[in-house]
RNA sequence: UCCUGAGUAGCUCAGUUGGUUAGAGCAUCUGACUGUUAAUCAGAGGGUCCGGGGUUCAAGUCCCUGCUCAGGAGCCA
């Protein structure tokens, strides 16, 4: 507990002092005056509560400040907690004193409309507005609910390192840098293989932090730095990663739903689609998904000499793009996941289907509401040999590997994992329109300030 | 990397077929008001129409070019 140093009072617990004298500190969200009454919309970051200033009430100094605030002014006030049924929120402070800490300069961001440009602009003002207030909570909920849910079940935090020798999956565009003699070093896209170590020292492990990819996206769904979190578990089977996939998805939401009530009601958030949000989800293989595109003659689209073309029936074989997943998704009021994927279009790593080897035991799982990939995962590749062949038919640097085949070699086990976008999955449970929303300062193409 | 769209007051936008001195709401400033919720009322100030070039008697408007931004594709969480 903290100790009770403080000399004032937090919004928040303002229905605990009703009749009562308290001071407040914070900042002006918002105002109005009418003559001799003047309200001030006063946010402290745990809430937002009316003042009313009368000016038969308060020192002529005091009234003639409270005259004078501006948007985003920092006051201290003090006064006395009524319940008033006009006040929004139930309660208001009918202020004796009020003293300002700083008069803003005119506040950019006003109550009105802005544009996205403008507010992305202002990201480090826009934090304070009451929609991105509430978003950032329920982001802090869901990093909790993360860290609780695996803490609370045997799972061990493990941190991996943001600097790389090399590409994890050999695929994606990396951030470069040069790394004292050692020749160039990389931002991590994925704490992956290192999990995969730390899984066969410790059992159950997580890894939780930012990755980074510089592939040029330029859409709602993509930010350059987002953050991921990665278990990894030795002995556990594709169906036991994707079980606990669903455990853990299942377990974020419900917590939000549980601890972000007011939050959501903010945000204007459909809370009974979330609410649908239990297990089991559903699952398809990869080639069921394929017949069922066929079925429903949705194409692919591919460019081919520069030329969008539109293939049909959809070929077994070829990844699915957004089109393909959100035509899945239509059907689904509560998240999916697809398995069994070709094992061509996936990652080196990811173990082949002892069944089929033509596919691999990989994951993906799509959330509704056109929330997109939330979740890749894998069994990995636990032979040495095919993880071997595996690494030289995609031409990637063999030494770079040594340690991570090193694991196939001294008492290599079945284990299985999975990432999880962060921002995604805030993405779809506050309903943001777009993902720069749901980060406090987004990393994207174009914008690297604020 | 490719495709599409946008740029006019501090902010959000309107601006007709090219035609007189480029408009509105909000914000700001001045004044009135004891119950406002994006208060209301009266008044005031505020413009490199993204930059450059061109067509024309005349360009915010048409053409060329550059810049900036946005969305989508591919890639992925």
């Amino acid at each position: 507990m903290l100790s009770s140093y403080k000399s004032f009072h937090y919004i928040e617990d303002i229905h605990k002092y009703v009749g009562e004298e308290v001071t407040l500190r914070g900042w002006v969200y918002n105002l109005t005056g009418k003559g001799k009454l003047q309200f001030i919309m006063l946010r402290d970051g745990t809430g937002v509560i009316q003042c009313v200033v009368f000016k038969a009430n308060v020192s002529e100094e005091a009234f003639e400040n409270a005259k004078s605030l501006t948007q985003e002014s920092s006051l201290s006030l003090t006064g006395k907690v009524v319940s008033n049924e006009k006040a929004p929120g139930g309660f208001e402070i009918d202020v004796t004193n009020l003293q300002i800490i700083q008069l803003a300069q005119e506040y950019p961001i006003t109550p009105k409309d802005h544009g996205d440009s403008f507010l992305i602009e202002h990201r480090h003002l826009w934090l304070r507005s009451s929609r991105q207030h509430a978003i950032m909570r329920v982001r802090a909920a869901v990093m909790k609910a993360i860290r609780d849910f695996f803490d609370g079940n045997g799972f061990k935090l493990m941190d991996s390192p943001i600097l790389t020798p090399n590409a994890c999956e050999g695929t994606s565009t990396l951030f470069e840098t040069e790394y004292f003699d050692l020749g160039k070093a990389y931002l991590s896209q994925s704490g992956q293989l290192y999990a995969e170590a730390t899984a066969l020292a410790l059992g159950k492990v997580y890894t939780f932090g930012p990755a980074f990819r510089a592939e040029r996206s330029k859409t709602r769904k993509h930010l350059t730095e987002f953050w991921m979190v990665e278990p990894e578990m030795a002995f556990f089977d594709l169906n036991d990663d994707m079980d606990l996939a669903e455990d853990l998805v299942e377990y974020i939401v419900q917590y939000c739903l549980k601890t972000c009530q007011k939050e959501l009601q903010t945000l204007e958030r459909d809370t009974t689609k979330l609410e649908k949000v239990r297990r089991p989800f559903h699952r398809m293989s990869y080639s069921d998904a394929v017949d069922w595109l066929v079925e429903n003659k949705i194409p692919l689209n591919k460019k081919i000499d520069g030329k969008d073309v539109e293939i049909l029936p959809f070929p077994w074989g070829e990844d699915f793009g957004s089109p393909q997943e959100e035509a899945i998704m239509e059907q689904f009021d509560k998240p999916m996941i697809i398995h069994r994927y070709p094992t061509e279009i996936k990652a080196f790593y990811m173990k082949r289907d002892p069944i089929n080897p033509k596919v691999v035991l990989a994951m993906d799982m799509l959330g509704p509401e056109r929330a997109g990939e939330l979740i890749g995962g894998s069994q990995r590749e636990d032979n040495f040999d095919l993880l071997l062949e595996r690494i030289k038919h995609e031409d990637l640097p063999e030494d770079e590997f040594k340690w991570y085949l090193d694991l196939r070699r001294y008492g290599s086990v079945p284990h299985s994992g999975f990432g999880l976008g962060v921002e995604r999955t805030v993405k779809w449970i506050t309903g943001a329109t777009h993902i720069r929303e749901v980060i406090p300062f987004p990393r994207m193409i174009y914008r690297i300030t604020p």
